[in-house]
DNA sequence: CGCACTCTTGAGGGGGCTCAATTAGAGTGG
DNA sequence: CCACTCTAATTGAGCCCCCTCAAGAGTGCG
């Protein structure tokens, strides 16, 4: 049982730009089918040259590079209604690796129909271009996260960011939401010690700032977090939908 | 004296995407003048709408942000043949600053005609999402550089990109290039102090590694530098020119 | 019940921080 | 031509945040 464009259940969010009709039967168009993984499974890999792209629409997942030593370092979180495999689509191979946190369903489209994409609708080229902005933009805000911050001040950012992202697509209830994430992910995104990010976490909850554990992360007080985050509350631009 | 883009400089080099005559008219059509600006002065301001958009031909200059408590962190920097502003043009608004360190030319697109150009040249588009993916790719890189590395592995890995990127546009000559910047510079971008970064660098020149002094880097063996920077000798991606 | 994975907590050491002072070079103006 | 200023690079001293090593506890699974 495969979604249509037009029933997609993220299109009504606000954090998502509007979508004409003739963009949704543009994507429907587009979309080859859907693909659901359990947790732990693999779906880019780095230096691959997949076929398929994708478009987060259940579940959480995580980006990450191989250091040559062996390490490794978490780009970035996957959530509902992100774009994977852009990278490949149009530099030839993917330069991070994409798994799945959790159980996921992704929308599927096939990388060959991308150059035949950007010629028949040039709006969605541009809301791609756009997309891939905004992730540049994440990047380097997670860039000075990690170059300036403290280790408590880089941890109640990006639960922060995660948190605000989740409320946006409605998987905040009751001030809670799900984290599938192990601690070890969140260390390897801010390029921390596990033993250090553990310490930190707890920190977090003595204060009752953010309490993290369970799977579920829960923060009653945002202001006071985002103080600490060095942050403003009302930063989490409006982005294209593919 | 304004370049025409069928004279353009910077095309000869194999570090860009071969450009089709098509490609040429398309950015001839697009470009509207010049911008020659000194070093220091700021060519786009975070959270800027710009009406411009640019393309550096010489010269270098860096991106940075500010955190709201008053620091800077450097994102990237600036080279011949980058594209500078694609976040204006699409997202409405710069993240990030940008400024000149040495004095500059860019050539000057207009944003307003960006949609224009999306519709009409398609190839160009995909390009300009290619030069946004690469951008992306950099910028995981640079995370992973400061999220695992130590300041000397960092320093080496962010002199020897540079260097490789500027020998790919001819800007070295006898293993030594002109690098305009300020050791806080590096240092903002890396995440580290000024003292630290100037104590490393001195290490790096005294084990004849890496020399940059009186705005000059010299590098003499590569192949050194890559091991303790832990990347390879041959990963400058070929990107597009705008 | 043993193995694997994740989270937790303690102890000790070092890399990189801050504070502070000196040197060198480039203007600028009397 | 020299005093004054400003910026960039340099070097020393002391300290703390975060790292590594190590061990233990809780949970799910074959």
């Amino acid at each position: 049982m495969v979604t249509r464009c037009e029933h997609c259940p993220l299109r009504r969010f606000h954090l998502f730009k509007p979508m004409s009709d003739s963009d949704v039967k543009a994507m429907q168009k587009f979309k080859v089918g859907e693909l659901i993984i359990e947790a732990g499974t693999p779906v880019l890999s780095e230096g691959s040259n997949s076929p398929q792209l994708f478009t987060a629409l259940y579940g959480m997942g995580l980006r990450y590079k191989h250091t040559s030593d062996g390490e490794r370092q978490v780009v970035n979180f996957v959530f509902p209604g992100d774009f994977v495999g852009l990278q490949a689509g149009v530099m030839g191979e993917m330069s991070h690796s994409v798994e799945a946190s959790s159980k996921m369903t992704l929308c599927v489209f096939n990388r060959s129909e991308l150059w035949g994409f950007f010629k028949s609708y040039p709006e969605r080229a541009f809301d791609l271009t756009w997309l891939s902005a905004v992730e540049e933009h994440f990047l380097g805000e997670a860039l000075t996260s990690l170059g300036q911050r403290s280790a408590l001040e880089s941890l109640s950012w990006a639960l922060l960011r995660m948190f605000m992202r989740c409320e946006r697509i409605g998987l905040v209830q009751n001030r809670r939401m799900a984290m599938p994430f192990r601690q070890q992910d969140l260390a390897d995104a801010l390029g921390l010690s596990l033993v250090h990010t553990n310490k930190t976490l707890s920190k977090l909850r003595d204060q009752q700032l953010a309490d993290w554990s369970d799977g579920h992360l829960t923060i009653n007080d945002k202001e006071k977090l985002a103080a600490i985050a060095k942050i403003e509350l009302d930063v989490v631009p409006v982005r294209p939908l593919m």
